[in-house]
DNA sequence: CGAAATATGCTCCGAGCTTTACAAAGTCGG
DNA sequence: CCGACTTTGTAAAGCTCGGAGCATATTTCG
C-alpha cells in the first residue's frame, strides 16, 4: 500500500546524499583534508566539516591527527574511511582447491586460507571443507560472522538467479546443493553464488590484466574451458545465469579441445592425466614436433569459441586465463593470429596476470559490490559500526 | 582545471532534482492532480504546486482548468507534460527507402515521411533524398530545425562511435561518408548515427514484440542477416560498434543462408531475384517440397549464428524481424525446434510485430533516449521551451 | 620576531521543504 | 435552496541545511 517510489528529496535527504558523496570522496583518496574533500564534492567547507564529523561519530571515518606536516600554514587534519569498519568474504569453490579470501571494505585482503580437497569428494565432504576454511579463515582473523557484510562463493558451472547450480558442474553430486540456504545457517549478511568464469574476469577487471577495459571477454582455458563477460563496465550474468557458454555450440570444439594436449603423442606414461597439458606445454618449449602440433590445434579449437564471443560483443579486450594461461607465452601469439583471421575487428588479447586467483579475487569484488550498492544506493544507515 | 566531478549538491541543485522527479511522475501518468504528484514523488503538497508552478512558467509543462469533476470536493486543477514543447527525428536510410518519423517528447509520431530509392544510387543522390525527405517531414508538420531536440539516423552496417561507417555495407558508395558533418549543416541538436540492427532491436523493445524484456537479442532475417542486442535493458554497441556480428563468423553460415531461398529449385523464370524468397515462402505454404526443404535449410543455418548469440547472451527472448519475418508462421516453430537443440537454457522465441517500420521507430527511440539523458541525466535547463 | 599562508570554528543569511491553518470550490443530502 | 462535508489552493511559521564571511589558530618563511 506504501508508495515506495519515494524519487522527491528533502533537507535530511540531501544531507545523506551529500554524506554519501564524502564517503566516496574519501575512499578515492584515503586521507584526505576538509579543503581536499571540499574542492572534490564542490560543497563548501564548513559543509564537509560538519559532514565528516558526523560520519566520525558513526563510525563510518576516522581522523589522523596533524603530526608532521610538509607543507606552509596550519597542518590540516586528515580524514580517512575507516575500512576496517566492515569485512568481507570471497571464497573459490574449487575441483581440487577451496580458497577463502577475508578483505576489508577497501578491498584490502586481511587474510586467506587455502585448503586442498579431494577432486572425488560428494558434497556433503565438499561443504564440511568449505565450513572449515570459512571458520579458519575468521577465527585467525580474529573476526566472527557477524563481521562479515557480504560473501561470494565462485563454483563451477551456470548458476541462476536462485544461486542454484543448474546444468552441469564438474564437481562430484553438487548439481542439486543449496548453497545459500547452507550459508545462511553461518552468515546473515547477503551472500551470493555465481559462475567461477564470470569471477574470474571481475578480477582480472579490478586487479589484473584489464583494469583499463569495461569490455572484457575472460576466457577460461584449461582442464574446462569456459568464459566471463563484463559488457559497460558491468558483469553480465544473462537471464538466466548461463551467459557466455559457447562452449555447450557443437559448432564449437570447447569440450574436446583440451584432449589435444591430453592425448598428444609422446606423452610419457610415468605423467598422469591432469599433469600430460603440462608436459604438452614443455615439450612444445623444447622444439617437439607433436606437442607443437597439438598446442596449435587446441589453440585453433580454442579461437573458434572465442571468435563467436568477439564477434557478438566486440570487446576491447580478451584475457586469456585459466590453468594454461601459464603457458600463455606459447599461445598468445597464435590466439591472435586465429582471431585476426575470424574476427571483423580485432580485441586486443592479454595473458591474465592473476592466475588462479582470479576467482576468489573476483568473488571478493562481488562482495565489495554488493556493500556498495547497499550503501550507495540507498541510505548510509544500515549497519552502522559505532565501535572505534 | 576546473573540477568537473561536482557530486555534492547545495540546495538549488535539490530544487533541480525534485524538478526532474516530478517532470518524470509527470510523464508517467500525464494528466496529473498536485495531490498525485505529492503522493507519487513523497514531497509535501506545497512543494509539489511550487515546483509545478515554475515547470509551468518554465514551459515543461500546461494546466488543465478543472472543467468537469467526477469526484466530491473541490475539482483539482490538473497538470500535464508539454510533450510538444520539443521533438525528436528517427530516420531510416535503407537500401530501397528512406524513412523519416517525427515524434514529440512523449513519442507520440506527429508526422512521417517515405520515399523510395534506387538501390544502385550513390551516397550524393542518397543524401539528397534524404535532405528532402528531412525537409519534407519538417515543412509539413510545420516545424524548423531549431525545433528539434535530437536526430538519429539508421544506416546498414557497423558504425564506430565517432559515427562512420566502416568495415562493410550494402549502401553503394557509402563507406566514407561522414552522415555526422552532413548533418550538423542543417541541425544544431546532437545526431547519433547507428546500425539499423541494433536500432530495430530497440525498436522492438520500445513499442514491439519484447516490451516485457531486457535481455533481447533481435534477429534481422531478410537478404542480409544481422543481428541487434539489448542487455540488461541498453542497446549494446560494443567498443568499436561491432557487437552482433556474428554473421562474420565462417562457421556461421548467415551471409549464405539466404540463397537457399533465392537459389530454390522451381522458383519461375518470371520473379525477380529479390521476389524470389517471398514465392519461396508462398510455394512452402502451398506444400511444394523443394520450398519447404529451402526454408527448412535456411532455418538451420539461421538458428547456428542464433544459438551463438544465445549462448554467449542468455537472453529472455529473441525476436525473429527483418523482411522475412513477415512468414514468421512458417520458420518459427522450426527456428524453436532447432535452438532447442543447440542451447543450454531455451529463451522466449517471438516472431516481430513491428516489420520493416521497428528500424524507424528505434531510431526515434534512441532520440528521446538522448534527450532524457540530456534532461534527467544533468539540469533541466539547457533547451528551455519558453512559448505555450 | 613579524608576515604570509593555510586551517579551523563560529555566526549570519538565504533557500527550500514540511507542518499547520485557513479560505475556496465543489458535491451530497435533506 | 441550504448546510455539512470533502478536497483543493494558498499563506504563514518553523526547521534544517548549505554558503559566505570573519575572527582565530598554527605553521613556515624571510
Amino acid at each position: 500500500m506504501t508508495e515506495v517510489t519515494t524519487t522527491g528529496a528533502d533537507l535530511p535527504r540531501l544531507r545523506e546524499l551529500n554524506s554519501l558523496s564524502i564517503v566516496r570522496a574519501l575512499r578515492d583518496h584515503p586521507p584526505s583534508t576538509v579543503t581536499e574533500l571540499s574542492r572534490r564534492t564542490g560543497l563548501s567547507r564548513p559543509a564537509v566539516d560538519v559532514i565528516a564529523q558526523g560520519l566520525v561519530t558513526d563510525g563510518w571515518a576516522s581522523v589522523l591527527e596533524p603530526g608532521a606536516s610538509s607543507a606552509v600554514g596550519r597542518p590540516a587534519r586528515r580524514y580517512q574511511f575507516r575500512a576496517g569498519a566492515g569485512h568481507v568474504l570471497g571464497i573459490d569453490v574449487g575441483v581440487h582447491k577451496i580458497l577463502a579470501l577475508l578483505a576489508d571494505l577497501d578491498g584490502a585482503i586481511v587474510h586467506s586460507v587455502r585448503h586442498a580437497v579431494d577432486a572425488q569428494a560428494g558434497p556433503e565432504a565438499r561443504l564440511a571443507e568449505l565450513d572449515e576454511v570459512v571458520d579458519a579463515c575468521l577465527t585467525e582473523a580474529g573476526k566472527t560472522p557477524t563481521d562479515i557484510w557480504a560473501v561470494t562463493v565462485a563454483v563451477t558451472g551456470a548458476v541462476d538467479s536462485a544461486g542454484r547450480t543448474t546444468f552441469f558442474t564438474p564437481l562430484p553430486g553438487w548439481k542439486g546443493v543449496d548453497l545459500t540456504a547452507h550459508l545462511a545457517t553461518h552468515f546473515s549478511c547477503p551472500t551470493v553464488i555465481e559462475n567461477d568464469c564470470k569471477l574470474a574476469a571481475l578480477g582480472e577487471q579490478w586487479k589484473g590484466a584489464a583494469t583499463d577495459a569495461d569490455d572484457i571477454v575472460y576466457l577460461l582455458a584449461g582442464l574446462r574451458t569456459g568464459a566471463g563477460l563484463i559488457i559497460d563496465g558491468v558483469l553480465r550474468r544473462g537471464f538466466g545465469g548461463a551467459a557466455g557458454e559457447i562452449g555447450a555450440l557443437k559448432h564449437v570444439r570447447w569440450l574436446d579441445a583440451p584432449q589435444h594436449l591430453q592425448n598428444c603423442p609422446g606423452v610419457p606414461e610415468t605423467v598422469s592425466p591432469d599433469d600430460a597439458a603440462a608436459w604438452v606445454f614443455n615439450a612444445a618449449r623444447d622444439g617437439h614436433k607433436a606437442a607443437r602440433t597439438a598446442v596449435n590445434r587446441y589453440v585453433k579449437d580454442l579461437a573458434v569459441g572465442a571468435a563467436a564471443l568477439v564477434l557478438t560483443l566486440d570487446p576491447q579486450v580478451v584475457v586469456f586465463g585459466g590453468g594454461f594461461s601459464r603457458s600463455a607465452d606459447l599461445m598468445l601469439d597464435p590466439l591472435r593470429r586465429e582471431l585476426e583471421r575470424l574476427c571483423l575487428r580485432m580485441p586486443e588479447v592479454r595473458a591474465s596476470t592473476l592466475g588462479a586467483d582470479s576467482v576468489a579475487l573476483g568473488a571478493l569484488k562481488l562482495s565489495l559490490n554488493e556493500v556498495d550498492q547497499r550503501l550507495f544506493g540507498g541510505s548510509l544507515s544500515a549497519p552502522v559500526a559505532p565501535r572505534r
